[in-house]
DNA sequence: TCAAGGTGCTAATACGAATTATCAGCGAGA
DNA sequence: TCTCGCTGATAATTCGTATTAGCACCTTGA
């Protein structure tokens, strides 16, 4: 609408988009053969010349033509295009880079694919987020999607997966009335190393503060802690993350500290001496620490997360069969803050 | 083809869409009736019932139909597909953050559009840099295309012009057989008016360290440097950005350094007092200046260059007229680096 | 009783690409 | 001469929605 009646009004008028018409009429061909050309289709009952062939492909060449892809989609066809979807803006205006490292990835082996990213920006915002399912959800667009966020709403992942839409989640989910593929990390067998480890230097006493459910990713590092706790046999506490003070009087010699943020707050209250703090993850924010502290913890492998997600769509896409959750294990950081114990 | 083969290998096939067709069967109407009552269209020559209107409306309620938004699209021949070419990855995996606040802009713009961002990831690297124009590229996918990139190949852009292809620059270009359209930031008059000031403190010799061509963008700076200079009637010397002796010696009292991070190595190697410094333009990189001076220069207006880029796209997509060249001032930072001279 | 005018809807077509059925032309073999 | 088989293409249809022209039916008014 808003193209074709402003177009007639100009006098240079921008071109009408390029299509097969264009492209038959220029090579003195039908329709029909500019699309079997175009799809390579010299299969069984459809033939080509090879000169004709030629002929088309140059004119294709040589006016830039590529097909429409809401017609392709229409038509049923696949696309080259992968859609990325994020509950918030992918370039926040904040300092916050959440997404970012993961897009790194998923970048990087769009561009080897040869696929092109379609960032789902038209998703209106309800309630502060972006809505995947509404009415004129343009997912379908892109051939599969990739999915980025701190949580997913869980009603409209299910719906993903009722539907049977190729997708592949960042990070860790739980079941939605079917397994979503994800690409998640390993936080619980990295609090669980970490666990060991602070019991290795002889801490007996240790405290999980965050809230250790909710997202995925915090239900996993408790976990973690649980089981490292359970495996060394010493003593776990769990407390809120708001409760610095209740930290402070539980008598325990280490922290571990769901949120990198907390964790800071923490050193900073209590000096570098006192306490042993572990921070089981990176900031998502760069907020320049003022002392520089290297934290005991792990990194989480962001890249190669958004990397593999893409390798997993792909693999949907194709109907291979690949494992369709994996975890990639964090490297731990040895850091600072987790020494030996002095009681 | 490889979603259908999926699909259809499937036991719990996906039900076929719900259509208008659908929807009409059901309530004894034409699918023409069924697009009607849901676009309200009871205007002029289009009269709908009340009661027809009303029992499609319930069909449409209890079948929970949704208007498949690729047709939609397809019918309204407008994609809604912004283009995003960069000449490297968008999402670097350094700390280079040249493109991000461009971004930030172009995706809050698009988001108020509803439109999609296509990152152009496809494009093939010739040489370091991504080629808009090859085999295959897939330009034309978008509605239209955003453009950004230190420079632009000017061959490419050529080229666009030329087809007609509707774009925008960020970052002012040159004419390319035919007016570029941009939108780009005032580097001249932000660079005059720092030399008018730098005159206003008792500077009479002053350098231009940098290349003053090239890119528009340096250009740009540099002409505003002549300009400045000769307008408040002081000598003006150009220097290469590389020779900083040179710079020393020249006897200028102030230097406008072109780069950023040339002009934290002057101030690096002369110290705080003995020079004024101006950076024309904020650094592109995250340089954590050891520091922390705060230089005088100006601010580039980035995220705004990027979401008037949008309007001015859209405005062409719609054959609207506007201005499609724009410079957005620059605001100046007073900085504590361009004091009074004592010669 | 018949034109004029209004009302309520539908048939047909377009959008751009993919696909299937079919057709024209040609040479060879019977 | 007729038919078979092959080649190289095209016409027609599909996908789901939007839009326009126009048809059938009704009510007025003279």
């Amino acid at each position: 609408m808003r193209i074709s009646t402003d177009r007639t009004a100009h006098v240079t008028a921008t071109p009408r988009r390029l299509t097969q018409r264009d492209i038959a009429r220029m090579t003195g061909v039908s329709q029909a053969t500019v699309s079997l050309v175009l799809n390579g289709r010299s299969d069984g009952d459809v033939r080509i010349a090879p000169e004709t062939r030629e002929r088309v492909l140059q004119a294709i060449r040589d006016s830039g033509y590529v097909a429409d892809p809401i017609a392709r989609r229409l038509a049923a066809r696949d696309n080259r295009i992968i859609g990325v979807f994020t509950y918030e803006p992918v370039f926040p205006a904040g300092n916050s880079d959440f997404y970012h490292p993961f897009l790194v990835g998923i970048e990087e082996r769009a561009e080897a694919l040869g696929s092109d990213l379609l960032l789902l920006t038209s998703a209106p915002v309800v309630a502060g987020r972006r809505r995947i399912f509404h009415e004129g959800n343009r997912l379908r667009l892109a051939d599969g999607c990739i999915l980025i966020g701190r949580t997913l709403d869980s009603d409209e992942l299910a719906r993903l997966v009722a539907d049977g839409f190729p997708f592949v989640s960042v990070g860790r989910r739980d079941d939605a009335g079917g397994p979503v593929p994800f690409v998640g990390a390993d936080y619980a067998g990295a609090t669980e190393a970490l666990v060991r480890r602070a019991a290795g230097l002889g801490h007996t006493r240790l405290v999980y503060m965050g809230q250790g459910e909710g997202p995925e990713s915090h239900a996993d590092r408790k976990a973690g802690f649980v089981r490292g706790v359970a495996a060394a046999g010493v003593t776990g506490l769990h407390l809120p993350p708001d409760d610095l003070d209740a930290v402070l009087d539980s008598g325990a010699t280490a922290v571990f500290a769901e949120e990198h943020g907390d964790g800071v707050a923490l050193a900073a209250k209590v000096g570098p001496h006192d306490l042993s703090i572990v921070t089981l993850g990176q900031p998502t924010r760069h907020v320049t620490d003022p002392t520089g502290t290297q934290f005991t913890g792990f990194e989480i492998p962001r890249r190669a997360m958004g990397a593999q997600a893409l390798d997993v769509l792909t693999a949907i896409l194709d109907g291979q069969k690949t494992q369709r959750q994996r975890l990639l294990p964090c490297e731990l950081i040895p850091g600072t803050t987790l020494k030996e114990t002095h009681t």
